[in-house]
DNA sequence: ATTGAAATTGGTAGCGCTGCCAAAAAATCT
DNA sequence: AGATTTTTTGGCAGCGCTACCAATTTCAAT
């Protein structure tokens, strides 16, 4: 292996002009980080980060602990997340939770045995054991996805709770009144929870009851959509809006629509949540509510790059008015 | 920080000791064990991985290298390889080249930096740069998703070649005479490039022209499925059957039909590639060829963490006719 | 030339851990 | 009890790098 030691042996030159050439950091002559470069080039070094993280004092590694990588959602976020911060040199490490608290807790503490800059999780509902060691690390946490709650350190996202409620207040303007709610399981998603719960609250508050609802025990997708929509209509055939947890299962709804002759909007109206691009395309887009998704996973990385006090951004929703409503 | 050397005093052993303790590894008594993880559990002790990593010898992190977070094809290797890494007790890192060969060196050259276990990537082509620094490395590489060209180390996958030849035999014999293709830029994707050469050379061999083609520039979507087929049927009226680059593509193309009222299969074929769950639950099940993602993450993984010899693992592909044909 | 300041350079002590070795303690056998 | 084996333990030298400091060289100013 190729050590730093070689390289200022070949280059003839002490291992700290390598090192300070190598980081352009301290002052060295023309001559002799052309030799140092030379040297570098011609022996193959690639610096060892591990030693360099050791010795100095940043990791510049962040790690993301997420809920899912099915969910698109969740790979918008590394995504955005991942541009910036390896425009600055940071390097991305992930874990997936499954939505499962204590499978958190484990993979945070294996996270910070890593010693990262930054520990980015999804939304506000930790163990006490995460909380804790997260505190104890010293490291920065940012939460994403939610607003709904207490900050740790920093939180990015938008309020689930304020998007249930204006998906209400959309249905409740457009005429609706017997509306229904086809969800997943809210133990795990605790934001698609809170967007319910916005949701339903505001139908109270207008004195308009929510008529039926029918949730999947397991994760969100296309097909529990589609076969909760089928479920929740033989229960309840006479509703004439129906909610769902997010734009996969609505799409699942609007499938079992089409399939079954369903007119959309005239006999039955769809609403979902996240404005996927595919809802976009389908024959009718899909109405919804817009997420900004990448750019909680861009702002979350510039925070951290920044080493920004401790804050919450709110990056807001837009609510699409598609044909489906 | 609370470090090895600290949790020893506090529990009045030497450093070793601890080592051993929290490493399970060697021996030490039962008395020491409960004193040693008394005082971890006190102090609120986390190891240092890039210490330990440093100290010994494999840092059990394993790099990947995927062209892009949007095509949930990659979320899914990637879902398969996290899994088993972290039942292993590896840690994976990931980083997004966007289908450029150039950024791909760039990214695995600072990977290699945190000395990874493995390096996985997508398909076979890379830059020269690329080969020589990973050849250099001497760490395991994992070539995703792609058979058809000469391994480095490791490949997992299936060949897209056969997979566009399967495409194009199941179309021949269901009588379809007048196909066309629907594709996404195939310099940047080059898996879907040399399915659409297998699809092509069978069309070929059989006599059968490929009537016309639209390639749209960027990556695939459904949005430019969609387009596509629009384009390409305006051009091209009397096709009875169109091949995508894939399902995202072949979604957008039946979006397409259903808002037009073209009756499908009856009057125009669709076939997409590979097999996403989506596909299953539309109103018509798509025609298409399901891919081994999850399990060619999976695999790769085992591969590595079991320290495999080289070798080629075909997980092959199966052929779904769902009502789009 | 002589001096002082500025730029450049090398030596070396860690960073926190693991691996090795030898010492100490405990267990087993004559 | 003494000898021998086995188990348990601590000390310490690195792993490859960076940070700090002191030494050296270069340069401009007197």
């Amino acid at each position: 292996m190729v050590t730093l030691a070689k390289v200022a042996e070949a280059a003839g030159v002490g291992e700290s002009t390598v090192s300070r050439v190598l980081r352009n950091h301290g002052s060295f002559s023309r001559k002799t980080r052309d030799r140092v470069m030379e040297a570098v080039e011609r022996l193959g070094y690639v610096p060892n980060r591990i030693a360099g993280t050791l010795a100095s004092a940043g990791s510049r590694l962040v790690a993301l602990v997420i809920p899912s990588l099915t969910n698109i959602v969740f790979a918008d976020v590394l995504r955005g997340a991942s541009g910036v911060l390896e425009e600055n040199q940071h390097q991305a490490v992930f874990s997936v939770t499954d939505y499962d608290p204590e499978k958190e807790e484990a993979l945070v503490a294996a996270m910070l045995a890593w010693r990262p800059t930054a520990v980015m999780l999804a939304g506000f509902e930790h163990t006490e054991g995460t909380v804790k060691i997260l505190r104890a690390s010293g490291c920065r946490v940012v939460e994403l996805l939610d607003l709904d709650g207490r900050a740790l350190d920093l939180a990015v996202g938008f309020s689930n709770r304020a998007a249930g409620a204006a998906s209400a207040d959309f249905l409740l303007r457009r005429g609706y009144r017997r509306i229904g709610y086809v969800g997943h399981d809210p133990d795990r998603d605790t934001r698609a929870a809170k967007r319910f719960a916005g949701f339903r609250e505001t139908l109270g508050a207008a004195g308009v009851p929510l008529v039926d609802t029918e949730i999947h025990a397991g994760a969100s997708s296309v097909e529990n959509g589609r076969s909760g929509l089928e479920r929740l209509l033989a229960r309840t055939p006479d509703l004439d809006a129906v909610y769902f947890s997010n734009d996969d299962m609505a799409l699942g709804g609007y499938f079992h629509c089409l399939a079954h002759g369903i007119p959309i909007p005239a006999r039955l109206a769809l609403f979902g949540h996240n404005g996927l691009d595919i809802g976009r395309v389908t024959p009718q887009p899909l109405s919804t509510i817009r997420t900004p998704r990448v750019a909680t996973g861009r702002v979350a990385a510039e925070l951290v790059v920044a080493d920004a006090p401790s804050q919450v951004v709110d990056l807001g929703f837009e609510l699409i008015e598609g044909a489906t409503t």
